[in-house]
DNA sequence: ACCTGAACACCGTTCAAGT
DNA sequence: ACCTGAACACCGTTCAAGT
């Protein structure tokens, strides 16, 4: 049952990242928890960075594929993101932070993900309920505007006391309905 | 000319990060740049993490400072917001990064940031050039959807070959737009 | 009150060596 | 091909000591 020993490595520093952060993840603490020395992940990765980089690309990998379950529709494909940013805050700021390589398995990954949003921001305009307009454009805007409201909600950043209807979801709600509004019938 | 040693180590923090990163701000080099020991920051500031956190405070001043210029518009705003981010991708990621305490000087920084966004946002709003609603949460959506447009666009997860057009002031452009089309005439 | 130098524990990375 | 243990340079933080 256990797979080879990237994937258990990869494991492992997924499980430190989510506890600690970035930092937490140290390569002896990784390879303590595989079973492994602390430079055996040196065989599999070429640095810390590039183990991160594994990580995020998993998770992309995921987030396509939970994309093209449910109704295929925008929202839904939008609320999947957002609770899964708000269940695994650390993933999520690896995933979309800053990378380093060009043309790796990970841009491959984030295009993926992003083409099952836009053909199903371009079905919803065929059917209506969405503006027209170029949908890869208009996917880019929800995707962005979804990781902000991520962002600043896992920040502190939306939330005031008094205030709990400033969340991340009905942010992107009320974009939602924005745009249905802004859509001629 | 120079300010007290407070804000000198400041200043070098800040050239530091905006050059590699939180990684590069190390207490050596930031006493070094300043001309004192490696653990003179103490006795201005509690631990390294105490001194990012003044580099994000006083960015989120700045960034008041320049919403109350210009013609106090929304649009402006957000366009200076996102000139702001594309220019000093560092400070913005500390700036709207994860932060520890909860009413520290950067709560009340990041207080006012928004409020001036929400007053421009109400006034707007009864020229009759926005969408009616709770000026606060939709000054909200503004900030995320720009947040989000300004970090998708610096982690490279919105451009691809031949699409120049997907960049962040138009996609926030994009959005203004879609918020005059759903304002009642 | 503010600063210094030594010291501690920790980390990423490299390397010679093993099987 | 994959792994180990020692070693190196570096870092955040603490502490005893100085002015």
């Amino acid at each position: 049952m256990v797979a080879n020993r990237r994937d258990s490595l990869i494991d492992a520093a997924a499980q430190l990242l989510d506890r600690g952060g970035p930092a937490a993840v140290t390569l002896r603490e990784v390879g303590r928890a595989a079973g492994v020395s602390h430079n055996a992940p040196y065989r599999h990765f070429a640095d810390k960075s590039d183990l991160l980089e594994a990580i995020a690309s998993r998770e992309l990998e995921r987030l396509a594929d939970s994309f093209g379950k449910g109704g295929g529709r925008p929202r839904e494909m939008l609320q999947a993101y957002l609770q899964w940013a708000l269940l695994y805050p650390e993933r999520f700021r690896l995933t979309f932070g800053p990378w380093r390589g060009d043309e790796t398995a990970l841009g491959k990954a984030a295009f993926r993900t992003r083409a099952v949003l836009v053909e199903a921001v371009a079905r919803e305009q065929q059917e209506g309920a969405m503006p027209k307009g170029d949908p890869v454009r208009l996917a880019a805007l929800l995707l962005a505007s979804a990781n902000g409201a991520a962002s600043l909600a896992l920040a502190g950043h939306l939330g005031r006391p008094g205030r709990a209807d400033l969340s991340a979801e009905n942010l992107v709600a009320d974009l939602f309905d924005y745009l249905e509004t802004a859509t001629p019938a």
